[in-house]
DNA sequence: CATGTCGGTGAACAGTCGTCCACCGAACGG
DNA sequence: CCGTTCGGTGGACGACTGTTCACCGACATG
């Protein structure tokens, strides 16, 4: 039963993921915006006040959970960078990290998705900034690709964004569905896997540039 | 000059239009959620509690918003079905038309992009229904175009999708755009061109049915 | 052991919110 | 013409909001 007394850090911390925590399961119901300082600190237990020996703001907590959105998203990217013999396996497997994670993470993506487009200017700042990092690290990543070592940085990154675009669309629908239709979700699941087939079919038969300029590499 | 007496209903109208057109004008600076019944009817000028002789609601003003919203958008694909000789020209012309008319009606457009993921259920659930027809639109105009003639319904609703989705994304960047940045502007532009382009040339390359199989070079 | 630090308390504040109500007066309709 | 309809008024209500403050007591430190 004893346990070793809590040092005053600790506690602190607890209390701050508690805040976290606390937001992210109200943030089911209502949207950020509607979301009050006074619901976070009554749901963890806490006076209104104490709220601000942990974040200035709400805006401040908002960031917070930004940040451990997109660390999940990051082990993410990670898992599915696993190498793979073809595009097609790639699509795949990159498809159902994301249903897994969205899955293991609901909350914080609905949290992004909903905030990206609506959220505070500084919210949707930092969300934005996240995203376009993710879909730089994308791009590096598929430099490795057959066809994709040739094209210039623009080409690449208008594709990574194009996937990514289409990932988080399909991230959102999936958030917005309730847990009881698989079938739903498979059929989203399927088109989003079309979806980037096409993208990438279409890949081989990119010419390098629209009108010529400079020629390019190799 | 003597205009005649304006009948009750010209008044009820003209109200709700008032009403209408100050939560647009509000909602550029706030969220739907934080816009509030009170501020709606102090930017009109008349008493909160005539809200209701318009709406039982705010959601149900919303709704009213995503409504217009989409009116306009319905003349935007109708501008744009115009006959174009080929496949890049329909896309240039199409993001030209996009673009024109999210500036023309650009709180209608943020509106949009930004309930469509953070709104009441309601709203969010209308503007999918929306998209959605105006996604099926899309596939039906596509008809006639080369190769997607023999496409089943699946696949050619799969592009449409993908579609709409690349053009949401590029409508979602302009609305945050500061009016003042055209060299930004174009550069989104740009992009989603490429996206577009892109994606309809794995179209002559999509094989009916996804048995494995690797793309042919040109 | 004494002192200071600091997370959490409880109460108060000035606003804002949605909603309701009796009421006014002009357009309406028989 | 006269009674009805109804959009808008003005005020009130209870609830909820962010923020502040003096204060308490357990941990921290010398």
């Amino acid at each position: 039963m004893a346990r070793p007394p809590e040092t005053r850090q600790e506690g602190k911390d607890r209390t701050r993921r508690k805040l976290l925590r606390a937001a992210l399961k109200l943030l089911e119901k209502r949207s950020f915006d509607r979301l009050s300082l006074r619901q976070v600190t009554k749901e963890v237990g806490i006076v209104p006040g104490a709220f601000y020996r942990h974040f200035h703001d709400m805006d401040e907590l908002g960031l917070a959970l930004v940040e451990e959105s997109f660390g999940s998203l990051r082990g993410m990217i990670r898992s599915a960078r696993a190498d793979v013999p073809t595009w097609d396996d790639a699509i795949v497997r990159s498809v159902e990290t994301l249903v897994t994670h969205v899955h293991a993470h609901r909350t914080h993506f609905r949290f992004l998705v909903r905030e990206r487009a609506g959220g505070t200017p500084a919210l949707r700042a930092a969300i934005e900034d996240e995203l376009r990092a993710f879909t730089d690290e994308l791009a590096v990543d598929m430099r490795g690709f057959p066809y994709l070592g040739d094209w210039d940085e623009e080409d690449i990154t208008m594709l990574a964004s194009l996937v990514v675009a289409t990932v988080m669309d399909t991230a959102a629908a999936l958030t917005d569905l309730p847990r009881d239709r698989p079938e739903v979700e498979a059929a989203i699941i399927r088109t989003t896997e079309r979806q980037l087939r096409l993208i990438f079919l279409g890949v081989p038969h990119w010419a390098p540039r629209p009108s010529s300029r400079h020629a390019g590499s190799g």
